[in-house]
DNA sequence: CGACCAAATTGGTCGGACCAAATATAGGCG
DNA sequence: CGCCTATATTTGGTCCGACCAATTTGGTCG
C-alpha cells in the first residue's frame, strides 16, 4: 500500500518521471550505472536496483553495453499510476481512459459472477445490494459498501485475469484521484436507477441485464468525473492569477 | 522475445515460481538474503535484485527485518504469464479467463475506433478488412494481416490504458499459447460472419455492431482453445501410457 | 503471565574489484 | 576518400567484505 522509501525505490521513481516526461527518446541509451551512482550520489548497487525495478516496468531494457530506453506505451501498467500523478491535474483523457476500462472489466465481472453464481451467492448479493438501498444517501459516503458488494461479485466471478488487473488499475487510479480531491457528484436518480436495474438482474438472474445497468454507471461516472477535473482546472487557474 | 539469461534474472524466476506454485504461504516469512544467496551460490547483490523484481510484481514485500510473501491475487498482471507456464499444459480455467478478458478490450477499442474515427481512418480499415477478406483461408495463418487489423484499430481508439493491458496480456498469453502449439480450429463460416459484420459496421460507422461481432468471434474462439486445449492433454495423457 | 530489555537477525547501502560483452576509436586497406 | 578491421574503452554482471539501522527474537524480571 505504502512506498518503501529506500534510495533505490527513490532513485527509480526519478528516473521513471523522467522517462515518463519523456525526458529521453525512445531508443535512446540511458545513462550509465556509474554516472546515475555519481548524480544521485548513491552506490552502484542502489543503482541497479532501481534500474531492475525500470525494466521490470518495461521502461529500459538494459543490456552489456549500455540501458537503452524503451517506448513508454509497450511499458507495463504500473507506469499508469505515475503517469497519471506527473502533472497537478490528471490528464483528463488518461482518467476517462481509466474509466471505460473500469467499465467493461466491471461489466464482465457483474456478467459472469450473475450468471454463475449459486442460489446462496445470489442471496449474498442480494442482501449486500439491501444495504446498500438502505443507506442510500450520496455517491461517497456509501463507497465502502458498494466496494464489498463489487468485491463479491468479483469473487463469484472468480476471474484472476480480470482481478489483478482490477487491482493494478485501482492501486494506480483511486489514490490518484483521492490525493488530488475529485469529487464526482453523481445524480441521486442516476444511482437509484443502477441499484434498482441490479435488483432486477439479480431476481432474475439475468446477467446481461446487470453488467449493462454497470456500465451504463460508468458512462455517468466518467461524465462525472470529467466534470470534476474540469473544475479542478478552472480553480488551479484562478488561484494562479 | 528476450533473454536476459543474467543469474539475478534466474533467481528471480526460480523464486517466482515457488511462489506461484503456492510453496509458501501468504504472509510467510520469506527466506533471508542471506541464505538465498547460500542456496543459489550467488552474492548478495544478485538476489537483492532478484528480489526487487519479484517485489515489483507484487508477490513479496521486502522489510527492514524480512520479506514477506504476499497473496497471489495481490500482484500484478505480470505474474500471469509464468502462472500460465507452470504446468505443462495451460490450465484451460485461466486460458479461458485470459480470452474473456482480450474479448472485452478488443470489444471496446473496436467499438471507439469504429466510432471516432476520420474518413480516411475509416477506409484505411477497410483496406485492411479486404485485404483479409481477399486472402481468406484458415485462421491461423491470416494472423498478420489480423493483427494488423486490430492494431490500426488499436492506434485509432488511442486509449493508451487498454493498450498497456493488452501489451501485457499478449506477451505473457500468445507466447505461451504458441509454445505449447496450441492450434485453435475455427470454422470457416464463423470467420466469414465475423469479416461480414465488421464490414457492414464501418461501412456504417457502427461501433456497436462491429464490437458485437468482435465479442461473439472471442466467445467462438474461446470454445475452440478450450478444445485444443482438452486434445492436447489428451495427448499428453496418451504419452505417458 | 505479561511487560520489558538485550542480543541476534535482517534489510539497506557502500566501496572496490574483476570479468565478459558491447561499443567506440584508431588505424590500415582498397 | 570511404570502408572495414583490430584494438582500447566503456558498460553491465557479479562477487566480496563491511557497516548501519530497524526489526525480530529470546530471555529475564516483575
Amino acid at each position: 500500500m505504502t512506498t518503501p522509501s529506500t534510495l533505490s525505490h527513490e532513485i527509480a521513481a526519478v528516473l521513471r518521471d523522467d522517462i515518463l516526461r519523456q525526458q529521453y527518446r525512445s531508443g535512446e541509451r540511458f545513462p550509465s550505472e556509474r554516472d546515475l551512482a555519481a548524480r544521485f550520489d548513491a552506490s552502484r548497487g542502489a543503482v541497479r536496483e532501481a534500474l531492475s525495478q525500470l525494466e521490470q516496468l518495461g521502461l529500459i531494457r538494459v543490456q552489456p553495453g549500455g540501458a537503452r530506453v524503451q517506448s513508454v506505451d509497450s511499458a507495463s501498467i504500473g507506469v499508469l499510476g505515475p503517469l497519471l500523478a506527473l502533472g497537478d491535474v490528471p490528464d483528463a483523457n488518461l482518467v476517462d481512459q481509466f474509466l471505460q476500462t473500469f467499465a467493461v472489466m466491471a461489466a464482465l465481472t457483474t456478467r459472469t459472477a450473475v450468471n454463475v453464481a449459486s442460489a446462496e451467492q445470489l442471496r449474498q448479493l442480494e442482501t449486500l445490494l439491501a444495504k446498500l438501498t438502505d443507506e442510500f444517501s450520496d455517491f461517497e459516503s456509501m463507497q465502502p459498501q458498494w466496494r464489498e458488494f463489487l468485491g463479491a461479485m468479483s469473487a463469484i466471478a472468480d476471474n484472476l485475469v480480470v482481478r489483478l488487473i482490477g487491482n493494478d488499475l485501482k492501486a494506480q487510479f483511486v489514490g490518484q484521484m483521492m490525493k488530488l480531491g475529485i469529487h464526482p457528484k453523481l445524480k441521486k436518480s442516476s444511482i437509484k436507477r443502477l441499484l434498482a436495474a441490479l435488483r432486477v438482474g439479480l431476481n432474475t438472474q439475468d446477467g446481461e441485464l446487470a453488467a449493462e445497468a454497470m456500465q451504463e454507471h460508468f458512462e455517468e461516472l466518467r461524465v462525472a468525473v470529467r466534470e470534476a477535473i474540469d473544475l479542478k482546472i478552472g480553480k488551479m487557474t484562478q488561484q494562479a492569477v
